[in-house]
DNA sequence: CATTTCACCTGGTGGC
DNA sequence: TGCCACCAGGTGAAAT
């Protein structure tokens, strides 16, 4: 579900509410899956801490945390939730019904609650020390900001498709099955061309395509293809721009021929016959 | 290494 | 209505 755009709209809107905020009450799920970090471990050391800011980096939400019982910079602890298939992050009043599946919930000092719902359990959650570990980085390029030089040179020596290239987290970080298809799309480029055999310019009509693509979903809320919702529990809109996501069978909105969906990368990649070579 | 395949989970849909 | 196959926004381990 939720790819660079969803995430980008979840993790503003738990900035905007709970910025500043305190966790008061940790509760956790006994179920092992959701855990990066030990749950006795994360109760523990979250509770009294201030979230300072919160933002995302590739597809990972990075909760900026103050010391226990301080209520400013700087961070000293990092909290970091990737939402998978089926996660969400919902800022809720604490007397709302609590939906099946709510894994974690932050009590905060305002009253609010933070929760964690993940009915498939792909989604982790991870604590980071900083005063023992790094910061996080998300291990690929920003696809936002990464230049035109950088972003031909990750996918020169790949012999993989390039929808397979794109969905590499380790090269870009942040684009999933969606916005993969949509900017190969709109860049006119077949998903199973051969990453290393693109041109220059073909791949930087692939580059605008994708920042084009992923800076207007931002700006809709992200796609709600089935039950993504954002912090406050509302769906997105990008849904309705898609050119080829889950249309197969239906007339290309370019030039009206049957969208086709193939298995590549073992998943639903879609594309037009006509436009996309 | 680069690349591919599959397991991890639940739930929704559509065919019979 | 029930049963079954198949599909779904992701990733990381294992196999090739």
């Amino acid at each position: 579900m939720p790819e660079l755009p969803e995430v980008e709209t979840v993790a503003r809107g738990v900035d905007q509410h709970l910025r500043g905020d305190r966790i008061v009450r940790v509760w956790l799920t006994d179920l092992p899956q959701p855990f990066k970090t030990p749950p006795a471990r994360m109760g523990k050391v979250l509770a009294g801490r201030a979230i300072l800011a919160v933002h995302r980096t590739g597809k990972h939400i990075v909760f900026e945390l103050s010391a226990p019982g301080e209520k400013s910079a700087p961070a000293t602890a990092q909290w970091i939730v990737h939402l998978g298939m089926t996660g969400r992050l919902l800022v809720a009043e604490s007397e709302q019904p609590l939906a099946p599946h709510t894994h974690a919930r932050l009590g905060m000092a305002s009253g609010r609650e933070l929760r964690f719902v993940d009915p498939r359990r792909f989604g982790r959650l991870q604590f980071l020390d900083l005063g023992r570990t790094q910061p996080f980085q998300a291990p690929g390029a920003e696809p936002l900001t990464i230049g035109a030089q950088p972003f031909a040179a990750l996918f020169g020596g790949r012999k993989t498709a390039i929808k397979a290239a794109l969905l590499n987290q380790t090269l870009l970080s942040g684009v999933g099955n969606i916005y993969a298809d949509e900017s190969l799309f709109r860049a006119g480029i077949r998903p199973s061309r051969r990453a290393n055999r693109l041109t220059g310019a073909e791949l930087e009509r692939l580059r605008q395509a994708l920042r084009q693509i992923l800076k207007r979903a931002i700006r809709l809320g992200g796609s709600s293809v089935s039950d993504y919702v954002d912090a406050d529990g509302e769906r997105g809109f990008f849904q309705l721009e898609h050119c080829v996501y889950q249309r197969t069978g239906q007339p290309c909105r370019h030039c009206q021929t049957p969208i086709r969906r193939i298995l590549l990368a073992g998943r639903g990649t879609h594309y037009c016959p006509k436009c996309q070579h």
